[in-house]
DNA sequence: GTCTATATTAGGATAGAC
DNA sequence: GTCTATCCTAATATAGAC
């Protein structure tokens, strides 16, 4: 691994676990073993580590909401994709636990980071709309577009609320209770008893 | 008004308008128009100011969480105690702006933030109950403890999230905007329609 | 590419005069 | 109580040797 893919590797790693504002271009090379001029000799500084970082998030994440908005899915691969989802940004969650502060010092991650709200907004959208079709049930178009924010908002702060009610619970497992939780946003309206694996969801939420 | 108020006033207004890592105690004495050394003569320091502000938003909601639960409340009352709370919530939003920041920083704040997050989640999952209660529907424990839960964890994150999406959109609209929200919330459990909580928020509206 | 050494700046904080 | 002047520290960033 080359060392400027490193630099980013630790970057990611140590953002996430103690939050973008805690962590120094020193604290980054120390973690390496490296010396902070090497790590100023691959990037500008830590603004530039953040917009790369970015980059790749964006890219991953445009094209995964784009794929889903060109398929048509089956019941259970909704399911999956909210799934995927929540992975891609546990994977960069760094981003979402301290928003407003990263907005405020990186405008450029802003404009983005905005832009791809939006989009997730619309896919989501998109998502309750036709896994209400391929249930057959009729739902008033204010109450999918209500439903869909609700679950984006949801998602936006669920490892911040989480790391705050449950500390002690481990990455994996709040991915887990994360999509319970989209499910049970969306139980209400698609009706509980028409499906099983919703009754099982809730069990398992219950469980946790 | 002395200048200790001062320091709280003008620390409170500049937190919620810029977020609390982007002002320094050299803007605070600025903004006042007073030296750095008098705002040192009345706090030990930044923390020291956090702190006493933490003080008032702590005693102001838990007053506010016990009283709802000492009285038996009308259903308009309900969402009133919602609206109350949500503008409690505004007054102090900054430690809401940058909550894993703040509770880094301050880990005192953050020992007592957490045992009023509970309070809240307890008080809330009361409300649902009687709320419930008094309109004669049946609904499961479990899905009262979910909405409860929701219903605490949009509220935490309202203001973020709402800065980010309506960025032009002002205070007390953003409010409303939240007690209409936690109502559509509610909605499917409570089995009102659209234009039922219509007429609860504009009677709200008159009551404010 | 990588190191060591050092410069720059900003934020937090104190001492002592008035 | 309030001011001016100053210090301390941590984080960012650069220069120049290897």
């Amino acid at each position: 691994m080359k060392t400027r893919d490193r630099i980013l590797f630790t970057s990611l790693l140590l953002f996430n676990q103690e939050g973008e504002q805690n962590i120094t271009t020193v604290d980054i090379a120390n973690e390496m073993d490296i010396s902070p001029g090497n790590l100023y000799y691959h990037f500008k500084g830590k603004e530039s580590i953040i917009e790369t970082l970015y980059t790749d998030y964006d890219k991953q994440l445009t094209l995964l909401l784009n794929q889903s908005m060109e398929n048509t899915l089956s019941v259970e691969d909704h399911w999956l994709f909210i799934y995927v989802l929540f992975e891609e940004i546990y994977k960069f969650r760094f981003f979402y636990l301290n928003v407003a502060d990263i907005m405020f010092k990186y405008p450029d991650v802003e404009r983005r980071f905005r832009r791809l709200l939006l989009l997730k907004i619309k896919t989501i959208e998109a998502l309750c709309k036709s896994l209400l079709e391929r249930l057959e049930v009729e739902v008033d178009e204010g109450d999918i577009r209500f439903l869909a924010e609700n679950i984006v908002q949801s998602m936006m702060y669920w490892f911040a609320y989480q790391q705050l009610v449950r500390p002690q619970e481990k990455g994996e497992d709040l991915v887990h209770l994360g999509v319970y939780h989209i499910l049970s946003l969306a139980a209400p309206y698609i009706g509980i008893n028409q499906d099983q694996y919703l009754a099982i969801i809730k069990k398992l939420y219950k469980k946790t």
